[in-house]
DNA sequence: ATGATACTTAAGTGACGGCTTGACTATCGT
DNA sequence: ACGATAGTCAAGCCGTCACTTAAGTATCAT
């Protein structure tokens, strides 16, 4: 069961990366963190088509880093933070880990560099 | 010149992300967080080639999230902090902007109830 | 009702990604 | 010197990716 949430954690964090490794998808996400926006007007600066858009959209929306409703006939969309979460939290623990480890190889060096102080000084 | 420093930036965080965006090279990340590991011990976990891990090695090296000396005929490798800063400090801004706009939001709907209650109370 | 707008879907294409095998090199222990 | 160990390089396989075109559907304006 827990292997099961790390799988499928796992498989979230395939999609969040994957998304966030576009160019023109990073492009999306920081037009929508400037407002939300319909298809066309991501597609404009994109200079591809409306259907690549929606391609993108799609994977966007897997990562859940953007979500979208459809009014009329037009889709509205707008930033998800769910995504931007997961990607966040995963790379602030590994940092922590390796910090941490860090820390601890700082302690450790200190220590010895302490001993010989200590040692020369007994051999004074 | 401005552009060409986006392109980079743009280039840098595509392999970035795309280093991050599979799950044996998270385990290899994660292994390396809790300290540095050869070739063969990063291998024996993933079940994979050493050959694979190599290819995998290149794409996290590229990406600034690994480094790596060979002495003799082991290879060690360990964490690098740039890669991982920079996806941290593109998802930072991003949010920033995007919590910002919400803020403006929270404050424009704030004064329209504002005005509401100052209309109500005139009319009283 | 008609034309224009805003997507949506399906199929195809060329490039790239992750993995393997197999042959090779360099280094270590004895 | 010898076999075992640790890694490297090249080729090939198969699936996925980003994109396009082409043909739809649904909605809006007149």
């Amino acid at each position: 069961m827990v292997k099961q949430m790390l799988n499928q954690n796992a498989q979230q964090l395939d999609h969040v990366f994957r998304a966030l490794a576009d160019a023109n998808r990073r492009a999306i996400i920081d037009q929508l963190s400037r407002g939300p926006a319909s298809v066309s007007e991501l597609a404009r600066p994109l200079g591809v088509t409306l259907a690549a858009v929606v391609q993108h959209l799609q994977v966007l929306e897997q990562g859940g880093l953007v979500r979208s409703e459809k009014v009329g006939r037009v889709r509205t969309c707008h930033i998800e933070s769910s995504g931007l979460d997961a990607a966040r939290d995963w790379l602030g623990e590994r940092r922590a880990l390796w910090e941490r480890r860090l820390d601890r190889l700082g302690e450790v060096l200190a220590e010895q560099k302490q001993e010989k102080v200590k040692k020369r000084k007994r051999d004074e």
